[in-house]
Formats: structure tokens, C-alpha cells, sequence
DNA sequence: TTGATAATTCTAGTATTGTAGAATAATAGA
DNA sequence: TCTATTATTCTACAATACTAGAATTATCAA
């Protein structure tokens, strides 16, 4: 993953209502939600509510797919695993490190296996 | 850790010269390096690098400490560990879940245990 | 085809964030 | 103490992002 989609996924986390899009989705899984269903959940304008989906769907971080006249929204967990491995790669410059350290190490390559 | 939190350590790393600094911090390890000499790395103006450090160190992604007149900074694992369970725990409501998700799952849990 | 619903785009106003030079504060060594 | 070094804060300007009403587009059902 390079540099600008790790700072796109993180912009797009990095702001109240799409955190709270996100997780939302998170929380529902695969299957999605609607955007109106989204609006009504979380009370955000649907002209705002827009604005926000266009954002995470942008960073890949959501995914949209339609349906009749509804436009259902689910978490890309792809997205959010490459952030994670971008986060945390090449810590310590790859020599052992303390405890707290290797978690992330070993968590950051057992994502990519 | 609360949203707000979550927030502040995301918008932190959205921006380039941070997350450059930070990703540099990550690889250095627990040891940290002084401010003068991340700036003189990345080509950050004085100003500037203070700047973004001090929203990273707002964000609790990395800590300050004096030495003689250098300020040495190191990356806080702790803070990123918490962000990331933040945003992957309670996936898809708690219910068993596809692969592709269950990995996010089983790390998050595995990172609190 | 008409009306209702779902969602987006347009727009303009407001607010927040990023940039870097200049001034300031703090420390170390001569 | 005086000077150089390290780093921060102050400042003003530029750029980007957020908000939500109004207008627009697309779909379905009668």
C-alpha cells in the first residue's frame, strides 16, 4: 500500500461521523446497510451523510453496491488490514525488540500470511 | 480508549510529514531520535517539525524526553495498539464471521490479551 | 406517466489545519 | 558570562475540510 492511501484511510477515519459510518459497518458485517438506513441510525443530514460516504468509499475503506433505489454501504476489511501492516512494518528495522514492540511486529506479519 | 482519543491519534497520522516522522520513530525503536536530527532526515523546517510534533505527542503517539539539550522522541506502541482495537473490535456484532474478517477479529483479540 | 422515495451533487459560508520565517527560551561549553 | 546550539512559540497567510439547504438524478410503484 503506498504512502497516500494510508494518509487517504486515515483522514477518512480521522473525523466523527465517519468513524462513526465505519463502525457502524463494521459492527454489521458483509451484508451492509443502506445509506438512509446509516442516516436515520446516526442522525447526520443526508447531504452531509453524502459527503462522508464519498470520502471513505474513496480511502476503499467502504464499499458500495446497489440495490433497487437503495445504496448499500459495507466495510472493507481488506483496506484496513493494509493500513494496519503499513502501520507497524519494519519496526525496530527488523532486529528483535522489546515485548510491547513484538506484538505489533508479529501481529503486523501475521496479517500478511 | 474513547473516541475522541481515537480521533486525535488518527488525524495525527493523516498528514505526511507526520506519519513520515512517526514510521521513523517505529523503525528506530524504543530508543528514540532527537528532533534535530528528524528534521535534518525528513528535510522538515524547525518550526514545522515542532509543529507536527506536537499533535503526535498530543495524540500520545509518541513521547518526548529531555536529554541535555536534545529532545529525544520515541514511538508509544501502547497508543497504537489501542487504536486499532478501537476500530476492528466488534466486528460484525460479535457473531462468527467470513475469513477475511475473523483475521481482524482474532487480532484484536489477541492484542488485548 | 406521475408521484414518492433514495441518494447525490451543487453551493456558499464557516472553521480548521498546514506552512515557515522571526522572535523567544533553554541548555551546554568556552 | 557570552556564544552557539536546540527547540519551541508566535504570527500571518494559504489551503483544505465540514456543514447543510436547495437543486438534481435515478428508481420504483401505482
Amino acid at each position: 500500500m503506498e504512502t497516500k492511501n494510508v494518509i487517504s484511510a486515515l483522514a477518512a477515519l480521522a473525523q466523527e461521523s465517519r468513524l462513526a459510518v465505519f463502525r457502524l459497518l463494521v459492527r454489521m458485517g458483509p451484508e451492509g446497510v443502506a445509506a438512509s438506513k446509516i442516516a436515520e441510525e446516526l442522525g447526520i443530514p443526508p447531504s452531509s451523510l453524502s459527503f462522508h460516504l464519498k470520502e471513505l468509499t474513496h480511502a476503499a475503506l467502504i464499499i458500495p453496491r446497489q440495490e433497487g433505489r437503495f445504496i448499500i454501504y459495507s466495510a472493507n476489511f481488506d483496506t484496513m488490514n493494509e493500513v494496519m501492516v503499513f502501520l507497524t512494518d519494519s519496526c525496530c528495522n527488523g532486529n528483535p525488540c522489546s515485548p510491547v514492540l513484538s506484538i505489533h511486529c508479529n501481529q503486523a506479519k501475521a496479517s500478511i500470511l
